[in-house]
DNA sequence: CTGTTAGCGCGTTCAT
DNA sequence: ATGAACGCGCTAACAG
């Protein structure tokens, strides 16, 4: 019932092999047979079977990407921008790659789940998007997934994501951003400032507030430990805590928030507070996401480069560029100055 | 050197048949039997090979989701939702099923390629989100390829776009939905209402449109075609069409986007031109995404279930939900009125 | 409940 | 440049 590759084969009066040649194009066919084949693949509107092609290939033309929620815009766009480059040519029969996009949810478990699927599928590459979770015997056993899926052939790349030594990584400077975020406010003349974090144990949370905190340092500002809330990275989150901080310390000028969809939430608990942006307390974000410049005032932000960043891991993984030396890739992110900050009322 | 079923089979000192048996669940097997298979694979780090199953089997755990933007949230929140539901049990080894979201770019040939790789793939539903294109061939192509992915088992769902022959459709109601929207800004007395519609040639951009346009024909309110612009559905676009609206007509007390995004495009560009929203111009989107509840002033659209719509193709795409009855089911949107909308100045 | 047997459809040697 | 033959690893009958 279902047209196989012999019956193109018979159709065109060849042998299996010279259709398999002629699909996959590795191999020298004379033209004219090419043609006779290809016509015949036409009129059988035949569609060749990617399971038993892996099969015997022992790869298959899909692409992991592993993100933590796909509803996020920053993973989005980073995935979009992955899956940009993974087709052209270069793959089996045409070219194409599949983008296989997974949704962690931020869950070690699943984490873990997916990549033995991919493993399972035999997948040509892996692309570990956004933080970690911050867990020895879970990074032990992600490291472990990570070497045997390289040594089954899958390139493996983290983008966005601390290295590891199992993977080529294109690691955001979450720290370096988050410092200068900071720093820019204290040089503006604030002292009390809140920090909305992201949630415990992940790596992008730890390196922004590792940033923040160097940046009060820096100033000779104590760090006060009330002043800290962490939360999931939504908007809910950035709208409660930003009450929460509010009522610990009311004089507050400033609120640094995880990333840019938490900003927005401060923004809100602000104006429901009755707060000015910025003349009663400044607000800033991380990420620069494409909805903060709409904010109103606009929100000062530390912008990632996630599409360019997605573009080259994609590259990286398809083999179509070179992996940074040593592995290894710091991407810094760039402080963008906008309304919702500015000096604290004296 | 890789390990296969047979190994673990020796292992366990089981026929192979048995080991499948096992790992796919859907067979008596006696408790201690299964425990060696287990313990075997456990001990062996065996994984199932994918490709020879997918083979054998003639199926595979695969599920297309095609997009036209996964940067966009409106695809993000889509994708994630069906994604949630293609999991769990009832599928082969364990249940998972892995996603594979095809982003488009509003490319009636990406369209079709990814279709036939979903079908090369052998892929086990195909879910295909947002606005079609507005083309007779295409559409007769497209329609073409969802009958043979259901004739070889594929279950095909469309899920935000209008109904076809070939499938079940979760289609939204955007003419409705316009219309209610326009029908609120004339109902607040405009009568000079500015139009930025998306992109030609799509479903989504005309029935939006199609509503706006019977509001105004019900208020009695000559439709002036110098007041409707096209463009792409991006904030870009929004922003452009609005200056040239003004341009055209600097009386102008209403614009209604093509959606949320364009409508942020809109505000920004009538903030820019010294406009008060909604004092001088009122703005209403589309969507409701969830940034728009944080536009100053919030913006007034149309929401979308696009999480419910998405979770319920997901469940009938698994077969886990009846279809609706005669195949399709409209989705109304509700209007959301907020702060961007309001009487026009006398 | 378990083992035996046959392919699933294709890529890839090795010949020619 | 093309064909013949084998096997990739697994599932699905069919026995027992």
């Amino acid at each position: 019932m279902t047209v196989t590759l012999a019956d193109v084969a018979a159709r065109a009066q060849v042998s299996p092999a010279t259709v398999s040649r002629v699909l996959n194009g590795n191999y020298p066919v004379a033209a004219p047979t090419r043609e006779r084949v290809l016509r015949a693949v036409d009129e059988l509107d035949y569609v060749l079977n990617g399971p038993a092609s892996s099969l015997a290939a022992a790869t298959s033309d899909l692409v992991g990407i592993l993100v933590n929620d796909i509803a996020d815009p920053f993973f989005g766009i980073t995935a979009s921008a992955i899956q940009s480059e993974i087709g052209g040519p270069g793959g089996r029969a045409g070219g194409e790659r599949l983008a296989v996009v997974c949704n962690t949810g931020g869950s070690p478990e699943r984490e873990l789940t997916y990549l033995t699927l991919l493993q399972r599928q035999r997948a040509a590459a892996v692309v570990l998007t956004g933080g970690a979770m911050e867990d020895n015997a879970h990074a032990e056993a992600v490291g472990a997934k990570l070497r045997k899926l390289t040594a089954a052939g899958t390139r493996v790349v983290l983008c966005g994501r601390p290295p590891a030594p199992e993977a080529i990584a294109l690691t955001f400077d979450n720290r370096g951003g988050g410092q200068r975020l900071s720093e820019h406010l204290t040089g503006l003349g604030h002292r009390r400032l809140g920090y909305i974090a992201g949630p415990q144990e992940r790596t992008t949370t730890r390196h922004r507030l590792e940033g923040h905190r160097a940046a009060l340092a820096a100033a000779g500002i104590e760090d006060d430990p009330r002043l800290t809330v962490h939360g999931p990275y939504d908007r809910r989150a950035g709208y409660e805590a930003t009450l929460e901080l509010l009522c610990r310390e009311p004089s507050l000028t400033a609120i640094v928030a995880a990333n840019d969809t938490v900003a927005l939430g401060a923004c809100a608990a602000l104006r429901d507070s009755g707060l000015r942006i910025p003349e009663d307390v400044s607000v800033g974000g991380f990420d620069d996401l494409p909805f903060s410049i709409d904010a109103v005032p606009a929100l000062t932000t530390v912008r990632l480069p996630l599409s360019e960043a997605g573009t080259r891991a994609g590259r990286i993984a398809m083999g179509r560029e070179e992996p940074p030396p040593g592995g290894v890739s710091m991407v810094r992110g760039e402080l963008v100055v906008r309304g919702s900050t500015a000096a604290p009322r004296v």
